[in-house]
DNA sequence: TATTGTTATACTCTATAACTATA
DNA sequence: TATAGTTATAGAGTATAACAATA
């Protein structure tokens, strides 16, 4: 069995590089997404997800689930873009405990503006180094990774833990 | 010329891949130093730093300018850390205005106590499901994107940007 | 009883600007 | 004058627990 307890130089270096990236395009797209629309990158998470379906509002739940939000965090974020006038609450038909979040007409606005200035961000920052085979090779990998941290939280590495939404 | 306004399906996916995995393993990763000793990441990031050159304090400035702080952000940091007796700050003899910085015994302590944790958690939640290939074609083309942040910040993506450092 | 969502609350972190002191 | 660091302050975000309403 492989030494546990240390990542050899190649491992170590996979982690840094992906972390300090992440880190750095996290830190350039929140302060476009800032700058051009007045959006922090999770509530231009939040609005992309509603202004994918603008005729099918959507449970808050299903919102927090999809982005790994608390509850709490999920209202929070949602009150201050009602205010902003970027989206809309209603209680749903089906289900008179949820609430139905939908993006308004400004919030679709708000979206369109950021948009151009974001992709042409990522493209920039993220995807001009890279030829058209490391984007194929990147999204493959990281998308194995996804897959399986999605099936299979960390749960013997961090036994105590568990998440704001099974108990 | 490429049309700017919008990044092809092979694209996006190398970009929400990377947005995705990075925002669950950071999560993960601030849970396991949270719960193993109590360290967000960026001060398990300042102590680890520190904990390279046990006998070489290092300046404020150059902690800060490494991990992309700003200059009070570090200095909230540290003083948190300074009370919770992780690191210590001394005067520099060289130059009286700056600070010198370095890890305590506790705070490589600490350390100690965190980081197979740590480690165990990398492997587990990012390293697993990557062959030996996977990691160093992942290390080279994200050290590729690293070297290209540095060398070049998106001013024409953000012409109105500042860094905090360049006034 | 379980689930949906909100609220109250407390805490962590960040950034800007004004300030002190040294170079 | 420029640089190093701190402080005051204000704001954004997060999470936990208690709660009301509905299933």
């Amino acid at each position: 069995m492989a030494d546990t307890s240390f990542l050899d130089p190649g491992q170590l270096a996979a982690y840094f590089a992906l972390m300090e990236v992440s880190s750095l395009l996290q830190h350039a797209v929140d302060q476009q997404l800032r700058e051009d629309g007045g959006l922090s990158y999770i509530q231009f998470q939040i609005l992309a997800t509603l202004g994918e379906t603008p005729d099918e509002p959507q449970r808050m739940t299903d919102v927090a689930d999809r982005l790994v939000h608390s509850r709490s965090g999920l209202t929070y974020q949602v009150t201050q873009m009602a205010k902003a006038g970027l989206l809309t609450r209603a209680p749903s038909s089906d289900d008179e405990r949820s609430t139905m979040v939908s993006a308004t007409p400004k919030g679709q606005e708000v979206l369109a503006q950021v948009f151009p200035g974001h992709v042409e961000l990522v493209r920039q920052v993220l995807l001009a180094p890279l030829t058209r085979a490391d984007m194929d090779a990147l999204s493959d990998i990281l998308g194995r990774v996804r897959a399986h941290m999605r099936a299979d939280p960390p749960r013997s590495a961090a036994p105590r833990r568990r998440s704001a939404h099974d108990r």
